[in-house]
DNA sequence: CGCAAAATTGAACCCAATCAATGTTCGTGG
DNA sequence: CCACGAACATTGATTGGGTTCAATTTTGCG
């Protein structure tokens, strides 16, 4: 294991304040892994035997019920993901896979739970952790439930021109398919929800995304800070 | 305030393991409150002053935005509600209001705060919430993105049903809209689901629901332990 | 270049929302 | 205690958003 993977994994907010003993305790057992694209990682039901942390590449995370099945959340680097099931020692209620070849990192459970026990700086960071992702899918609930589907997708569009600083084109770091099941809807759906967007100005080839009108998809969606993380205040 | 109201914050899993010092902190500062039915108690958007504990009656939990308006959860005694908020110290991202007559506890976020920051065994009690509520909305989302209207109905109804105790009879206790707005679905769909549930056995007489052949709804949802948080295993 | 998977488009269908009208319930005041 | 009114619930008709199925086009990759 690098030793710049974990200068990665020591700076992410979770980390920050526990003792270097306690950060030894939770690294020395763990191991980074290499997966190609489309490897399952976990799998809804089972129980946690790993805190798990995308250094590079990566991770969807879906659920299945009968035949359907639904994109949560994609996580990105530098993140963890299934804390609260590690932390409570419950089973999983997502399922991973991972959508590019990506670098994880595991730290085993048992370890977390430790440090977790005997280390209150580290407690708080979870509550801090915590505090943040439950009012993440709050907001994830809130958009399925309160907006329609062309009106999601127009607030994704105006969330990642945010993350891209403004720029007018955008790219989709995974296949529409992906998107849309994100966004709560079939791929045929997202087609015609771009195609809707099209009168707003918006422009699709490929992944790549022409946002020619902001203002107009912002008119739209009217995104709010009560449902979009990205957007802080007017 | 009452010592028995005391007993019963104090017997909370939130607050067990604090010290004596402690709960005093919290709790010398709290004030409670009685409210009658339809009282708005906190507003989407603002800052948390207080965290709340519902120690009679009902509370709702709603959010806004631009005309439409969704019911995301139903706080019964004795529990409390925006920890989250409470403890990031961010904005609320729900309004919540009274359905009926009910007493409120509310203790000061300053001293909640204060007292997760010296004590450790709170900040953990409190990952064990946070965790625990994290999760109860990852299960709604799946809900909410995996089911149909009238599945998400025939799935509410087994479970009041599991916490009524395998009884053939329930009550719904508050009002049809609420429960059509905390399914995701209009008031006239709420009907329509119930009429749909009648070949299921299912009979109404206003709040009142006969549940006639559980397995019939049990075979239309086939409950999931990995979305109905009432079902444990098989 | 060729193939397989993904994306798009069209058509039919279905679930859900809306609009409108009626029936019911419940709280209030006479 | 009854009568009344307002809010809630139900039902019907219509519309609309979304899914499904099927066929075609495009993309991406070996």
């Amino acid at each position: 294991m690098r030793s710049d993977d974990l200068d990665l994994l020591r700076e992410l907010p979770l980390f920050q304040g526990i003792s270097d003993a306690g950060f030894r305790e939770l690294t020395q057992a763990a191991f980074l892994q290499r997966f190609p694209a489309q490897v399952t990682l976990i799998n809804e039901g089972e129980h946690p035997d790993f805190l798990h942390v995308v250094l590079e590449g990566l991770v969807e995370m879906f659920a299945r019920d009968r035949q359907r099945e639904t994109v949560l959340t994609i996580v990105q680097p530098v993140s963890t993901f299934i804390l609260a099931a590690v932390i409570t020692d419950e089973i999983y209620l997502k399922s991973a896979r991972t959508l590019v070849a990506s670098r994880i990192l595991m730290l085993p459970a048992a370890s977390v739970r430790k440090v977790f026990a005997e280390e209150p700086a580290f407690a708080r960071a979870i509550v801090g952790e915590l505090g943040f992702r439950y009012r993440e899918v709050v907001r994830e609930l809130k958009n399925q439930k309160l907006r329609s589907g062309a009106e999601r997708l127009a607030a994704w569009l105006l969330g990642q021109r945010e993350i891209a600083d403004g720029a007018r084109e955008i790219t989709i770091p995974f296949e529409k398919r992906v998107l849309a099941s994100l966004l709560g809807m079939t791929p045929e759906n997202l087609s015609r929800a771009f195609a809707t967007l099209a009168a707003y100005d918006v422009t699709t080839s490929g992944r790549r995304i022409v946002i020619g009108d902001p203002a107009a998809l912002w008119k739209l969606v009217q995104p709010s800070q009560f449902i979009d993380e990205w957007k802080n205040g007017e």
